[in-house]
DNA sequence: TCAACAGTTTAGAATGATTCTAAGGAGGTT
DNA sequence: AACCTCCTTAGAATCATTCTAAACTGTTGA
């Protein structure tokens, strides 16, 4: 039988990052990871409640905080703040920059290797760089 | 006589914003932009509430909310999202960057031309750039 | 100088996203 | 199956921010 196998791909993800596979895990997993549409998609909380809530999986907000968070924690995913009052989690955690679409709220992956950063100015001393983030704000709206 | 001189620099520059030059937005320009400390402050609501506060001006935070966002719609401030649920506003509106140092919550600018953007790809057909923002994540802890 | 109107301020309620709490539930191991 | 720890959850709580409706003030023109 193929469904149902205990070592699926998702559940030895989840173990390797220490987290155990629990069924909301696991469910939330396979909406962000195995999305049909494919892969870089930039969710928040709300609308990963709602896929859930649409593909019968019982999830409370809470626990897609919870999952959110862990995920990130564990390099599963990686936040984006484009906007105050609303996170984005993004399925890409390559090196990678994103346009922001102010009018939509709609992020857009950028390749890591399509924006080159010359002269970096060195982080003051004793801090260490943990990222360099690239938004570029783009209107839609003839304004 | 020096004091309440009607058409002071800062009565002016409200003026030319087209905002009227009331006590509250004249009290809160002047912590904003003539702060003793010198220029580029980035300062959240609840934190120029305070400084008014402890200057006995007397403002709501209602208020301090709308002249924040007046006084970035014309131009005399610049918005800074870093962290989700908090915003930034810097002093500093001319064209440069920001170094953000994720334990204290803190931000530096970097000027602009320390910054090269290089090969920054076209934005999609119908989309103008309306600004490009680089945020350097820094960690101070040893972590 | 002063009336009058439009633009401002305000307290307090409302909102929206996120976090907390404490109690019940479910993995995994023995 | 027992057990312990980790996980999930409903609902309350929190936090930043916005809204509302009423009171107030700058400015203009008579």
């Amino acid at each position: 039988m193929t469904k149902d196998r205990p070592y699926s791909a998702l559940v030895q993800r989840l173990k390797v990052a220490g987290l155990r596979p629990t069924r909301q895990r696991l469910a939330l997993a396979k909406l962000l990871f195995e999305a049909p549409g494919g892969h870089d998609r930039h969710i928040t909380a709300e609308q990963l409640h709602a896929e859930a809530v649409a593909d019968n999986v019982r999830v409370s907000l809470a626990t897609i905080y919870n999952s959110l968070h862990q995920f990130t924690e564990a390099g599963l995913l990686r936040e984006v703040v484009v906007e105050s009052g609303r996170s984005y989690f993004d399925t890409n955690v390559t090196d990678h920059h994103h346009f922001y679409f102010e009018d939509s709220g709609r992020l857009q992956d950028i390749p890591g290797e399509m924006v080159q950063l010359e002269n970096l100015p060195t982080p003051p001393v004793g801090a260490k760089v943990a990222r360099v983030d690239v938004i570029i704000r783009v209107n839609e709206s003839g304004e």
